[in-house]
DNA sequence: AGACTAAGATACGGGGCCGTATCTAACAAG
DNA sequence: CTTGTTAGATACGGCCCCGTATCTTAGTCT
């Protein structure tokens, strides 16, 4: 830090809660290690121990800074057109790091036991819903049926986003994202009855 | 060693197989070491040298060892219970070591580009396709309308399967398959069109 | 200015792993 | 039995990281 004066108090922890998840972005969860972050944040290892015992800790710190995260809002008149956007508003969310870390953490849950428990604590239920709170918003207005939106049905676009980032390593672009509503989630919510409001087709 | 005769050749070559597929799924991708290998398969680096650079060419051949899966057979008479069979089988599939290696990698494909070129290699399309399999025989006879099986409605059991995992960490139960199979694949590939043929409802 | 606090720098012993080198010994084949 | 091959054991220097200890110094406050 010979050319950079010191920071200190929040602007030095919101620079290492950005370091943190850039390291994982990089190394993943089994080569996170408190050098690293430190050498990325361009500060001490001491520093990093005066606050935090391991990098799972301040990793933890840094999702839970990140919070909350925006959540649609739904009108009341264009179904698919809010579902889709929905869609992108996940897949803004899934570029932001600490969603990034979000995922890591749940895909190798078996193996950081305690960073899944801790995380649990973030959150306290299922997180995020993009789909699905449109969904429920149509259905608290009557406009689908409450007894179509299942668990099965609410999970079905970001199930089908999840997939297609892990099996392309890219994300869906536009007509993807309308094929999945057009193609699952609407046939999904109108199966067994005809739908009475607006869809926007 | 000293308790044990010396294993040699393909049987040698196959309890390597399986310890790198165990270690990884114990140490994940960031932790996988010819030490832990080494260790685990009760062998001296030595011998992992020999024959590959690294532990990732060993886990490839590992991988690539596994091949073929067990694909879907289905009838001609009950395309809800072919569904359901087909996701059965995915579960069987995905509990296999090699299936866990193969998610591990596409899952941090971004840090590991060289992995994920060779399992390219490995294989050369898209991979196991369980639902798909099921839904293209029943199209080719007739049953289904084959505009309906879109990238998107072929992956949807597959995709619901894979989130289903990663929210809970556990797998579906056979509730779970049957939903999926009703309340999401069956109405997707029922959209536009009423059915032709048997769905063994 | 002085006192205090916390950021930053560095050293250190120890553990883990790497990749290579060297050697012993088990096993198969003739 | 001998010969050849390969599995297994171990040593080694070097790198990385850990967690702790110690010290210096930048920055804030009075």
């Amino acid at each position: 830090m010979a050319s950079r004066s010191r920071r200190r108090g929040a602007e030095l922890v919101a620079a290492l809660h950005a370091a943190v998840l850039a390291e994982l972005e990089e190394a993943g969860l089994g080569r996170l290690t408190m050098e690293g972050v430190a050498r990325r944040a361009g500060t001490a290892k001491t520093t990093l121990y005066r606050r935090w015992a391991t990098p799972g800790a301040l990793l933890l710190e840094a999702i839970g800074a990140a919070y909350p995260v925006e959540e649609p809002s739904p009108a009341a008149d264009d179904l698919r057109g809010d579902l889709i956007r929905a869609l992108e508003l996940l897949l803004e969310w899934s570029r932001h790091p600490s969603a990034r870390a979000v995922q890591a953490i749940l895909t190798e849950r078996h193996r950081y036991p305690e960073l899944t428990a801790g995380l649990q604590e973030v959150f306290d239920g299922a997180g995020s819903r993009f789909t699905a709170t449109v969904l429920r918003h149509y259905a608290r207005l009557g406009h689908l049926d409450p007894a179509a939106l299942t668990p099965v049905v609410e999970d079905l676009g970001e199930a089908l986003v999840l997939k297609y980032g892990i099996d392309t390593g890219s994300e869906p672009g536009p007509d993807r994202l309308a094929e999945i509503v057009d193609q699952a989630i609407l046939p999904a919510v109108r199966a067994g009855r005809v739908p009475t409001g607006p869809e926007s087709e």
